[in-house]
RNA sequence: GCGAUCGUAGCUCAGUUGGUUAGAGCGCCGGUUUGUGGUACCGGAGGUCGGGGGUUCGAGACCCCUCGAUCGCCCCA
């Protein structure tokens, strides 16, 4: 490598090979899946208005406060590259006057950017795919966001992860449980560790999942949402899950799980590895692969009228460690040219094997000798030789494919 | 922002308590062999050992600084 050469900014990845396979596989699976449940295909502006994010997220959220890649364009506004979908989706919704196709069903995929400490499974600039109910506060849209996650997550053939699946009550219910965990906490306050002391003024429903063992001896004990909700917010509850189980969607009750952003009400949920299982290891720390959750109070935080919502997004990145790593589909045929006179004809050749729908490889170059030897090596179906007027055929595969491609070959002019 | 581990050919890595012109496999290029053939062999290109400073007669190995990567904490997908 020259020394010359500009390095790739920190926590931003090159992907190629098996890896980028799993990735577009990840890609592919959830636009066949996403189509099932009819949700329509959005796009959306890669950077917005800071004001977009800081409104959304919280200010006071660790998102905002010092994870987002923020500039000042050249006319001096303060714009961001997105560090999530959910807040640009809505600026749409609002701007576009969305509220007309109520309920929207939207599925989205792309890059996002967050100014973190890169590691295992985690990015500076990421990918994910992203699906969300707007103008719905009814629980049946809850099921049906959650149904097709858990389909998309067993098509991409991944086991060992459950939904983990929590309620944070309406806005009542969630404040008056808020309160209750400040008093409880604030009793055992010294005996906490630092980070959750801060936690307790900051975000006190992240101590509850804290891997701190001398907060963890208190979280066991602490006061639960259940005693805080109101009756609508438990009925909305027992809707959701009684949806959950009529639609075979397996799902564990995970009291302590809370959502890291200000607007999430009610429903709250993360897809998690089994401790132990196989996709456990593959993940290292970072353990959720897909979570979301209901959103009602977000649109307002924009200027916007009260509008239920729900939505949920995947890390790609960590969703293609777990579908593992994926190879490209062999060749159908490869067109080997022996020699040099032979080349226009093999390029004509592979040319009109392409325009039937095969896929084919062309090599002409490099020792002649040796080219037959690539050939093989690349490992097609048919190898298609090429040298001094003479042409031969050899099969590689039997069966289905043989038939497939030979039939295909044959109604080509290849003057074989 | 904090911590730990690690930076030797394009890739994966060796390099013994510091000691001659720094190695292997794979890949690439060329040649011989084979000649319906994924063979074997020979040869070649490619490295300021991440960068800078220091210790030493002598540093890829030891010390300091710096840059980068990886993994973890915080937080999060």
């Amino acid at each position: 490598m020259s020394k010359n050469t500009p390095k790739a900014i920190r926590g931003t990845q090159d992907i190629f090979g098996p890896e980028a396979e799993a990735f577009a596989f990840v890609v592919e699976t959830f636009e066949r899946v996403r189509k099932l449940y009819r949700f329509r295909r959005a796009e959306m502006p890669v950077f917005e208005k800071t004001e977009v994010f800081s409104r959304a997220i919280g200010e006071t959220t660790d998102v905002v406060s010092k994870e987002m890649y923020s500039f000042e364009d050249r006319g001096g506004d303060s714009l961001t590259l997105r560090p999530e979908f959910t807040a640009g989706i809505a600026r749409a919704y609002l701007t576009n006057g969305w509220q007309q196709h109520a309920p929207m069903k939207l599925a989205t995929h792309g890059a996002l950017f967050r100014y973190e400490r890169p590691q295992k499974g985690r990015y500076r600039q990421f990918h994910q795919i992203d699906a969300e109910i707007l103008g719905a506060g009814e629980p049946q849209a809850d099921v049906e966001l959650l149904a097709m996650a858990d389909q998309l997550l067993k098509e991409l053939g991944i086991e060992g992860v459950t939904l983990h699946l929590n309620t944070l009550g309406d806005a009542a219910s969630r404040d008056a449980w808020r309160s209750g965990l400040i008093e409880y906490f604030g009793k055992v306050r010294g005996e906490l560790s630092e980070d959750s002391q801060e936690r307790l003024e900051k975000n006190p429903l992240r101590i509850l999942d804290s891997k701190d063992p001398r907060d963890r001896a208190f979280v066991a004990d602490a006061p639960k949402i259940d005693e805080y909700l109101s009756d609508d917010a438990l009925a909305f509850f027992e809707s959701v899950t009684g949806g959950l189980d009529a639609s075979g969607v397996k799902w564990k009750r995970a009291e302590s799980l809370v959502r890291g952003l200000d607007y999430y009400r009610h429903t709250a949920f993360e897809f998690i590895p089994d401790e132990g299982s196989a996709a456990a290891g593959a993940l290292g720390s970072q353990s959720t692969v897909l979570g979301g959750g209901r959103y009602d109070g977000l649109m307002e935080s924009l200027g916007g009228p009260a509008t239920p919502a729900v939505g949920w997004a995947a890390g790609i990145e960590r969703l293609a460690m777990l579908v593992g790593e994926r190879d490209i589909d062999k060749p159908d045929v490869v067109v080997v040219v022996e020699d040099d006179k032979m080349t226009a004809a093999g390029q004509k050749a592979v040319s009109a094997i392409r325009s039937v729908g095969l896929s084919a490889e062309f090599i002409a170059s490099g020792g002649k000798k040796k080219r037959f030897d690539k050939a093989v090596k690349v490992g097609s179906h048919v190898i298609l030789a090429m040298s001094d007027g003479e042409r031969r055929l050899r099969y590689q595969s039997e069966g289905e494919d043989k038939e497939r491609i030979s039939s295909a070959l044959w109604s080509l002019d290849l003057d074989l």
